[in-house]
DNA sequence: GGATCTACTGAATCTTTGA
DNA sequence: GTCAAAGATTCAGTAGATC
């Protein structure tokens, strides 16, 4: 099915709708799909592209020649070079499809990541993090003559230094037990039953674990965004858009895979209402000004506030403005800060009202307004 | 002290005497130091170049004050294109003095690690490993604006992919509990008494935790051998070879880092077996969120929790946390403390999920997850 | 003397909105 | 585009003071 969506054009800020084919998988080379599809109009790109250098498979040599002998340095220099020409290709029509605020996730090992982050900051692409993914079941180094390489590599990286990117901060830190969620992930290798098998082999060789591709797109999406996949493979990034009411554009070039992809995105289930409904809620709450707490009464003018250590005192006024005991007045925020002699200051957490049981928080009475007013 | 070293010519190989400035300090720049030194008399470089972090402006924490920042001259550079120059020529020398068989490290951050990555690779060395350095107690991000960098990034690489190197892979089973050493190693960032400082601030702003270095080094080097540091700065890689019986080789071209250097190892002992076994990773009991059981499917958001007695009832939303029927949420713990009108409450063993045997705590899924991950 | 509280700090690319 | 005001934001650990 092909959605009309709307696209804002480049020059002039009208908005005209561009065919978008959202949900669906194109069987295309990734360059030439991404070629068919309008500037300015993807969310978020997720890439796993191939990193397989030292193989020398079709993507180095087309005709599917040997690698020659590997002390030959211009023959690294031939395969680092195809393989940079590529990234530079792929990197470059991605950048064209992405939104000005969107962002893009390219993962990879030490075989091809540094090549892949160069490009990605030449093309001007703003590196936001890198991420580990630590598995908690790597394969062992068989002839102990490393380290066992337990990890892979995401960079996430928005549009430009300046450009606005979606950090859904909040739910990460919730995900994470109330503590930031780090550059260190940790998950197990895709197996059991989510792995996809055919006749008892895998079908694809290096399936990505839906754990992973979850907190990927909570984090950096919102739901019903576009979220395109250049090298689908067996759609992980298809099914866990599904279930968290994103929407997916795959593209791929085998045949297998894209078979075994629609099969598992057609049998993935969309989170139940209650979960989709709690999700479709703003990520952040609703701005709520302090001048509302006092109109609605669950702060009249005339208030006393303090801080937590009650080594400051004011008073609220009709405006919604403080009024402090020595004569500085102001906003909740000015007033602390000036107070204080600091910078800044959070007037939310930082003034307190008598409650029954002790000072409480203004920011508990907005909770209390908000809990009461949002639908 | 220079000490006389059996080192290999190149033409023939017949073995010269050679002057090495062992155990020295050389005040210098690193690529003009580097240029003093014989081709392939190193057996091993540990670097820890200028990161290139291009910060803004200033950074205020939530209480308002100011974050002591890496602003220093060393770290600025024009652009990429002269931060790769700078990285191209140092390299080139560091491949000259290393012997055929020595290796490298560099360590970085994903504001430069790409671009060292990439001419890593392009000048014929070969990745052995790239290793995360994982940080017990990271900078948290202040802001909420990103994933807490949480992370530094090592490559270790060989002179080319069939030259041999050292590798102690018994030290390193034996220093990891006799399972592998894997690629990622956690370590809190350097301080406490091991920080250098001068009158109550610190000497440099990135020194880094002589943990790190005892592993790199007892990784990859023997004892004797002869191990360059090219930013040498105050000389954790210097201390940390003497007490473990390697030579080293310090350029610094900071007066005030070379004196800090100077007499820290001077002051350095010998390392004896208890201090040893304090160098190994502290553990720690794994702490599981409850959103990674959410992410892993153990309990899918939609899913239905409530309390032993089913008095109480909520949904897993999709960022872990619950939804209560009467429209409060919070993480487990704070919605069971919220629902019982308790000042806390342990979400773990307060919820429960239908079994096929009745409820199950949730805390049973987290053991679950716990036997299934944990080595 | 031990427990508790307070202040400080670390390689950081660290805001958003509306006039 | 700029600018000012409003609003949102921290974790683990050490060191020293206080109870």
């Amino acid at each position: 099915m092909t959605t009309m969506v709307a696209v804002k054009t480049r020059k002039k800020k009208v908005a005209t709708t561009v065919a978008l084919p959202l949900d669906r998988i194109l069987m295309d080379d990734c360059i030439e799909a991404m070629r068919s599809l309008p500037a300015k109009s993807i969310d978020c790109i997720f890439a796993d592209p191939p990193y397989n250098l030292q193989l020398g498979g079709d993507l180095l040599r087309p005709d599917g020649s040997q690698v020659d002998a590997v002390d030959d340095d211009w023959d690294k220099f031939d395969s680092f070079a195809a393989y940079d020409k590529f990234t530079r290709d792929w990197l470059a029509e991605a950048r064209r499809i992405l939104k000005p605020d969107g962002t893009i996730w390219v993962i990879g090992s030490y075989h091809n990541i540094y090549r892949v982050g160069s490009i990605v900051q030449d093309q001007g692409f703003w590196i936001l993090n890198d991420i580990v993914w630590r598995k908690s079941n790597p394969m062992p180094n068989f002839k102990g003559t490393r380290f066992t390489n337990a990890h892979e590599t995401m960079i996430w990286a928005s549009m430009g230094e300046k450009a606005r990117y979606t950090f859904n901060y909040r739910q990460m830190k919730t995900l994470n037990d109330e503590l930031q969620m780090r550059s260190d992930w940790e998950f197990p290798i895709c197996g059991g039953p989510e792995r996809l098998r055919k006749d008892g082999t895998k079908v694809h060789p290096t399936q990505k674990p839906e754990a992973l591709l979850y907190r990927v797109l909570l984090a950096s999406t919102k739901p019903g965004d576009v979220v395109l996949d250049p090298f689908f493979g067996t759609g992980t990034t298809g099914a866990v858009a599904k279930r968290l009411g994103r929407h997916f554009i795959g593209i791929e070039r085998d045949a297998t895979y894209v078979e075994a992809a629609t099969a598992r995105i057609e049998a993935a289930l969309p989170l139940d209402e209650s979960a989709i409904r709690a999700m479709r809620a703003p990520s952040k709450p609703p701005r709520v000004a302090f001048g509302v707490l006092v109109e609605n009464g669950l702060l009249p003018p005339g208030s006393v506030v303090v801080d937590s250590k009650r080594r400051f005192r004011a008073t609220v006024l009709a405006d919604g403005s403080l009024l402090s005991d020595c004569g500085a007045a102001g906003s909740i925020h000015k007033l602390g800060s000036t107070l204080q002699n600091a910078p800044s200051c959070n007037g939310w957490t930082f003034w307190h009202t008598e409650g029954s049981k002790g000072l409480v928080a203004v920011d508990a009475l907005r909770q209390q307004w908000l809990l009461a007013t949002q639908p």
